[in-house]
DNA sequence: CTTCTTCGTCTACAAGTGTAGTCTAACGGC
DNA sequence: GCCGTTAGACTACACTTGTAGACGAAGAAG
């Protein structure tokens, strides 16, 4: 069973890994277009992609000389390390300190409010 | 008016700060006591102190030869910081895909459930 | 076949970070 | 006043990260 070794991603590479779940099995001249916004080099880009590939966090396939790069880490997987990873080190592991904090900073609006009441009351329903 | 630049404080100095935001001013042989279980030399934490004040992060009253050390930072600040750049990242800088990501993680506890729910309850009368 | 182009790989390099050792000046004890 | 202790300052060094240039091999063009 595969040994889920806690992979880090950097700003930048998860900025790349973005493009890749948008959209997979993509060429490196589709993602250095995908990023042209960023204004980075084409080189960057291939680095981070190599670096990405060591650690094992997209795989790359052959296609003639090209390489097409796909996810091997998931978004789900990555968000939830991010997420429980602040939530450990700032609010002791724990939801609501969270949410209560993120409403003193930029109060939540009105929409907020009712969309989290109905969340709450699903997650409510489904025990 | 004070320049309110984004200092950004990384993993270890956190730690430090932490100590800080629950006692100070202190003294670094007070820090090194409370970072005992960092196993930590005392360098290591005079060097982290160093830095942190090099950023401003925190100031440095002299008593005797010794150096007292105050936050600067605030942690609601940087708690605001590192939360809100965490939601814009990773979920459109909304808050309740946040909660509703990691209620499919950690199932939120019934606990945590009556929690939210009181908790908005709360905001919802204030407005 | 020779040449131009294009990929991927290798190398680079400064800044930041984790981690710690060394040096120096001032303090406290005798 | 001299001497050991100690606090802070300075130096070190490997690893990560952001950013990119250089190079070599393989494919495309003619």
């Amino acid at each position: 069973m595969a040994v889920k070794r806690r992979l880090s991603i950097s700003a930048a590479e998860a900025e790349v890994m973005t493009v890749l779940w948008q959209h997979s099995p993509a060429g490196t001249d589709e993602i250095v277009t995908a990023l042209e916004h960023r204004q980075w080099h084409e080189s960057t880009i291939k680095t981070l992609l190599e670096r990405l590939r060591k650690k094992g966090a997209i795989k790359a396939a052959k296609e003639g000389r090209r390489h097409l790069y796909s996810p091997v880490l998931q978004r789900d997987e990555w968000v939830a390390q991010e997420s429980v990873g602040l939530l450990d080190r700032l609010f002791d592991g724990r939801v609501t300190p969270f949410v209560a904090h993120f409403s003193r900073q930029r109060k939540l609006s009105r929409k907020d409010l009712e969309e989290l009441k109905r969340l709450i009351e699903e997650l409510d329903h489904d025990r």
